[in-house]
DNA sequence: CCCGCTCCTGACCATCCGGTCAAACCTTAA
DNA sequence: TTAAGGTTTGACCGGATGGTCAGGAGCGGG
């Protein structure tokens, strides 16, 4: 992911390797997690494994570092030149089909940030609180000209986030309250997101 | 706290256990934490832990089960007969201030639910869920009364849940985002909660 | 066909983990 | 004071865990 690999092979397992650490990861947590079952879950043997990763936490490393530029990018896409509530709403869109299409790892930063984040601690406080705070100067200009209501901008964002992670890394519970009569509980989901942030932030 | 420990020793020993547990379960998860950490956090020896308790389970299903009460009661307490949008205001403040007065218990039950609440099933699809339907009800009386908006009734507790309870989860975020300016993002959230749901439920 | 390099594995290691146990220590109440 | 019962601990156990290593298997180019 972060270097090329050569050969069809060691991108083969490589890919496999970091599937199946998500996988493993997302559910127990680094500490959780152990090189057998990665190993296992990915087909290979645990010394098979340290050929391929120097060890469980340059592999843990790795899927996070990969994670941040996906994570991020719908924030980076919404566009100060387009029309406000359209970007808002495209944002939350985006995100939710983010927790919709790759819940492992929405699970697997909400552990990380759980657990304290110390391996990402640099990347948010300097990648992202740079965003936040980019996209929080846009939000409030869009305020100044009237064109959406004043709200706090970065609680605003927080708001996005909290909810559309929500689905994602608290799976297990939404499914479990809504049932089996709901099995896909996202178009809901997605109806009532998109009403909550119209009335938020008409003027 | 299951059963009235009988001397003041056993009181206060079981109760330090319980602390350490907390304190370390809610930062790594059931499988990222050790007895020993929690004997250390406790200033007990590890045999002593298991003198009280016969597991590590046993620490962790206790602390889980004594946590739902607590976690359910602001919603037991969401009343029927009240006033629709102050009942559901206060609701959101007092999930709010758990969030504030009980960070760790709030990311002990985000670590259970994100493992896939092996520990907590039953729970969740028994009480929580019995609950969830039960205000639901409320919400949609409420509705058809005119008294608040119409919105998915279930998905608006969802959005409570993952708005308040964002912030003790994602503290580290929350605080790495805001900065050293804003030691303190629970008044802010509180007054941004409030307008974000004023403005959702507003007739 | 063979050589060199990539890929893979079984065996192994030190450490850590949850848990046990017998013995020692401490408190209390008669 | 003493004995009984509650409390604490060092030493230990079997199994898991992250990681190493020497060597074998497979592959590709000459």
């Amino acid at each position: 992911m972060i270097q090329p690999r050569r050969t069809r092979i060691q991108q083969k397992n490589s890919e496999a390797i970091l599937e199946a650490a998500l996988e493993v990861f997302s559910q127990h947590g680094f500490r959780g997690a152990t090189l057998d079952q990665i190993a296992e879950v990915a087909g290979l043997s645990k010394p098979n494994l340290l050929y391929y990763f120097p060890s469980k936490e340059a592999i843990h490393v790795t899927l996070l570092s990969g994670l941040m530029h996906t994570w991020l990018d719908p924030l980076h896409r919404m566009d100060p030149e387009g029309e406000p509530l359209r970007e808002i709403m495209a944002y939350v869109r985006r995100k939710l089909e983010l927790s919709r299409d790759f819940p492992r790892e929405s699970r697997l930063f909400a552990n990380e940030i759980l657990q304290g984040a110390p391996r990402m601690r640099e990347a948010i406080e300097g990648e992202l609180k740079a965003l936040v705070e980019e996209k929080a100067a846009v939000l409030r200009f869009w305020m100044d000209q009237g064109r959406i209501a004043r709200v706090h901008p970065v609680h605003l964002i927080f708001s996005i986030w909290a909810l559309t992670q929500h689905y994602a890394d608290f799976d297990v519970q939404v499914h479990a309250v809504l049932g089996e009569t709901e099995p896909d509980p996202y178009p809901e989901a997605g109806l009532y997101l998109e009403t909550l942030f119209a009335r938020l932030l008409a003027v």
